[in-house]
RNA sequence: CGCGGGGUGGAGCAGCCUGGUAGCUCGUGAGGCUCAUAACCUUAAGGCCGCAAGUUCAAAUCUUGCCCCCGCAA
């Protein structure tokens, strides 16, 4: 099987190497140009990129997919899939047209639910108890097209958005490979999305989206700080300093919640209170510094019961 | 040259502006109190204050260069 292969994010990495170590022929790889990223900003290529050079691959790196040129450029490819995954550009109708079968995209949701940019975050955010890998014909809309086949996969309490995608990019590769099988034997089926009121977007993350607003439910707290891990990370302020907190639980503490007030503190773990229940914080980092441990951040910084937070 | 913060006993911080006996919270060791303890009391060990050069009678503190870490941004 032919397979021009569409990818940039860390999650596509594996996928990219089933493939090869399958013995399948990657005629191209896609991927973003390379950004300036970092401390210095220094140009950085992605994730995708390094993996293909390791590979030795041929890389293909267009400003737009779309354009004509990059049209003309992957027509002279040899392909009978494409094969989308954390690509970051939509792809439009010359460009689907290309593949002799199937432009396919595997994207992180069971959908029809999560379409968008950042399913695994929202997932988790929102609370689901499960989410998984779907694999679906693409079309002009956004991860709407008929599905192939579908994986599902629990998300546990301590996931965070970083161990779940780790796990989905596992998954992720198995239902590539599982697809092309599929179709190398003429056996597939697609069948379209349920298009009801279990369809929904998963948006791309904004920084602002980490800004905890503390007349929320600690549980909906917790989920959003798991679901923004590693990126932006959810984060409140103190005295006029922005804190990240990048680990905490719904805590026993049964006060009388006073949403934003630090309740108790004590190595174990330093609680907030919120709208119904409060936040025990366990690792929180202090704009400048590092990230710490609430036992390690309480001995050089001296908080009070009932001061206030946000 | 994108912007900014920081490197001080094992951990986290103060001290630096206004040079001159190295401090706090915790951890560790010893002893004590206690039915007991992660609690409390007493006590001890442990630092060439990131590296190098300069200014000075004197540098953690001022100047310059370098190394490393972190946040923002992208």
């Amino acid at each position: 099987m032919n397979i021009v292969f569409f990818g940039s994010g860390r999650f596509a990495v594996k996928s990219l190497e089933a493939l090869v170590s399958a013995g399948h022929n990657i005629a191209l790889v896609v991927t973003q140009p390379d950004k300036p990223k970092g401390r210095r900003l220094n140009s950085l290529p992605t994730e995708v990129k390094i993996k293909a050079r390791e590979l030795a691959l041929s890389i293909y790196q267009p400003q737009n997919p779309n354009s004509q040129e990059a049209v003309d450029y992957l027509q002279k490819f040899p392909a009978d899939v494409f094969m989308v995954i954390a690509y970051g550009h939509i792809l439009k109708n010359p460009l689907l047209g290309l593949p002799k079968l199937y432009p396919l995209n595997v994207h992180a949701s069971l959908l029809p639910k999560y379409r968008g940019a950042a399913p695994i975050s929202w997932a988790i955010i929102n609370g689901e108890k499960e989410t998984g890998i779907s694999v679906i014909k693409m079309n002009e809309l956004i991860d709407a097209g008929d599905m192939l086949l579908q994986k599902k996969l629990a998300i546990e309490q301590d996931d965070t958005a970083q161990t779940l995608e780790e796990k989905l990019a596992i998954l992720a590769a198995r239902a590539t490979l599982e697809a092309i099988e599929t179709i190398g034997k003429g056996s597939m089926k697609f069948i379209g999305q349920e298009v009801g009121q279990e369809a929904s977007f998963a948006p791309k993350l904004e920084k602002n989206h980490g800004l905890i607003n503390w007349n929320n439910d600690a549980l909906n707290i917790v989920n959003q700080i798991r679901g923004l891990i590693p990126w932006p990370g959810a984060f409140t302020y103190y005295k006029g300093k922005l804190v990240k907190i990048w680990s905490a639980r719904v805590s026993e503490n049964k006060e009388a919640a006073k949403a934003a007030r630090i309740l108790s503190i004590s190595k174990k773990g330093l609680v907030i209170g919120c709208a119904k229940g409060a936040l025990e914080i366990r690792e929180l980092q202090l704009q400048g510094g590092k990230r710490l441990s609430t036992e390690a951040f309480l001995a050089g910084h001296k908080l009070v019961v009932g001061d206030k937070l946000g």
